[in-house]
RNA sequence: GGGCCGUUAGCUCAGCUGGUAGAGCAGCAGACUCUUAAUCUGCGGGUCGCAGGUUCGAUCCCUGCACGGCUCACCA
């Protein structure tokens, strides 16, 4: 073979691991190459640390000042070009690229002669002047370079960069280094995450951790991820929110707690659901659902403008102004809107079961027909007529009892709770209440849910007896709100899919 | 779970109702001291996702499977 001929050494090595792993052609020249290197006493992976002085970004805002001043970089090499006896190459570090320039003069000829070991992809520390090139672009002429990592696996082209959507996801690290917007996209998740921290901890809010396992995963309709104890011999499950913990809190004198990390729901996965997604629930003692509606309407923008620069944001090529204050539609009114059907008039669950019928709402419906209650079919005609049109924010207030368990009724509706949910672009982003207190109603409701669990639905809320024990000690009167954090990074980086916010989505082995 | 689409060189993609595959980038050899999708000359690189079937012959047609994407359903 060539190349064998053309790179000595190592030779034994790379047949050994081809034998086993079926390397391409280029991963053999790599590995060719870096044996040459360690034979040569110049490991690169026996490099320890590499002093930089600058980023790239920092040589491009402040070229004026260091013009002709030495700066010391280190990054990956993205493209190199080769004209004789000099070479150019696009370094990438964490803020973008910047050009090094080599030649023969500035290095010596036999330490010039090392550039026929590098790779695109390799890793390498420049030192050198930053200078300008006849053609005005911004560079770094080196003085010293040395490579720091060899990258025994060549990268994706590098005009049309890594496009396969299974190995963007699967190999993310890749789709780091080829797609500049892809690292752009989770910066500016740290920066919503960060802001939505400022903005409560600013305001006394403490934030706590609540457990991931346990016996119990209640505080939302969905079926969890079970795990196993070993130790305690134990079915555990992974949480699915982190509500009754909170209230806990607030029962033991917090005031104001949230908790922001992973939940699990063991559900279907498409571009708006992971597995295990990024939530934050935060609750505020003598507070009710307004207090939240104004809460979450502020801290949203303040994220947006965080991390965009602006309360008016993009989605999907529609305009999303994120300025408070947003639109406030009772859910009644929402369906008389979009769905020209008045629930204000409807006195009984026959009379709406009527409606239903008419107006073709049983595909919405998870139970039998006769088996809804008014408030089960105003949802679902909520969620058939109204839904979609909720483009810009909105908060629908007031939902039906019935699918509200841990909501404090409306004063003088029982039927109805003072619970609301923030849309924007049809979908949901937030959820909060007026929060239930009463022990005694509490207890009413976890039982009318394990009545619903014995007739089959496994997303029924589990009962927590020690939560109503927690309840008895006394919970004063509290707002709170759970906001998918995911859902609120993807509009604020006009991502379409949830997988394009979450750095490693779950995925199924090859 | 249903439907549609995809899987070809390291990457991005071609491949004609069937005759065992091409391009660009990347790689290798050579030339070139201001290039930037560098350029020029030459060369190598493929389990056509996997398993069956039809056929003289399958990347192509059929069936099944795997993985992925979109979508509907389920689901916050």
């Amino acid at each position: 073979m060539s190349q064998e001929k053309a790179v000595a050494g190592g030779d034994d090595i790379v047949d050994e691991e081809s034998a086993s792993r079926a390397l391409s052609e280029q991963q053999l020249v790599r590995r060719q190459k870096l044996a040459k290197l360690q034979a040569e006493g110049r490991d690169p992976f026996a490099q320890l640390t590499w002093n930089h002085s600058h980023h790239s970004a920092d040589i491009k805002r402040d070229f004026e000042a260091l013009e002709n001043k030495d700066v010391s970089i280190a990054g990956r090499v993205m493209s190199f070009r080769d004209i004789g006896k000099a070479a150019f190459v696009d370094l990438q570090d964490r803020d973008g690229r910047v050009q090094v320039y080599l030649n023969a003069e500035a290095l010596g000829d036999e330490v010039y002669a090392h550039i026929k070991t590098w790779d695109v992809g390799d890793i390498v520390g420049v030192e050198g002047f930053v200078f300008r090139t006849r053609r005005g672009e911004i560079s770094v002429h080196a003085k010293r370079m040395v490579l720091l990592t060899k990258a025994l696996e060549p990268l994706p082209e590098k005009f049309h960069g890594l496009k396969d959507p299974e190995i963007r996801y699967r190999r993310r690290y890749l789709d780091l280094v080829m797609n500049p917007q892809v690292m752009d996209t989770f910066k500016k998740r740290t920066l919503i995450i960060k802001a939505i921290r400022e903005y409560l901890d600013s305001r006394e809010y403490i934030e706590v951790d609540t457990p991931i396992l346990s016996t119990i995963a209640s505080g939302a309709a969905a079926r969890p991820f079970v795990t196993k104890s070993n130790a305690l011999n134990l079915q555990l499950y992974l949480r699915i929110a982190t509500e009754l913990y909170l209230k806990r809190c607030i029962v033991g004198g917090m005031e104001r707690v949230y908790d922001m990390g992973k939940n699990f729901r063991n559900e279907g996965i498409d571009i708006r659901h992971n597995p295990e997604f990024t939530m934050i629930e935060l609750y505020q003692a003598y507070a009710d659902y307004k207090d939240m509606m104004e809460l979450c309407e502020n801290m949203v923008a303040y994220a947006a403008e965080k991390a965009t620069g602006s309360a008016k944001v993009m989605y999907q090529g529609t305009e999303i102004d994120l300025s408070p204050p947003w639109r406030r539609l009772t859910m009644v009114d929402a369906v008389k809107e979009y769905g020209k059907l008045d629930f204000g008039a409807v006195k009984t669950d026959a009379e709406a079961q009527d409606i239903a019928k008419k107006h073709g709402l049983e595909h919405e419906l998870k139970k039998k027909l006769k088996d809804c209650t008014k408030g089960d079919i105003l949802n679902a005609a909520f969620e058939k007529y109204a839904e979609e049109h909720l483009i810009q924010p909105t908060f629908i207030m007031d939902y039906p009892a019935d699918i509200s368990p841990l909501t404090k009724q409306k004063p003088g509706d029982p039927t109805m709770t003072e619970r609301f949910e923030a849309f924007i672009y049809g979908r949901e982003l937030a959820n909060a209440y007026s929060e239930l207190n009463d022990p005694i109603v509490q207890l009413e409701r976890f039982q009318q849910q394990s009545r619903e669990r014995e007739l089959g639905d496994d997303e029924a809320y589990m009962f927590d007896e020690d939560f109503i024990s927690s309840l008895e000690v006394g919970m004063p009167p509290t707002g709170g709100m759970g906001i998918g954090v995911d859902r609120l990074i993807m509009f604020l980086t006009d991502a379409y899919s949830i997988r394009d916010v979450i750095l490693f989505p779950t995925m199924k082995p090859v």
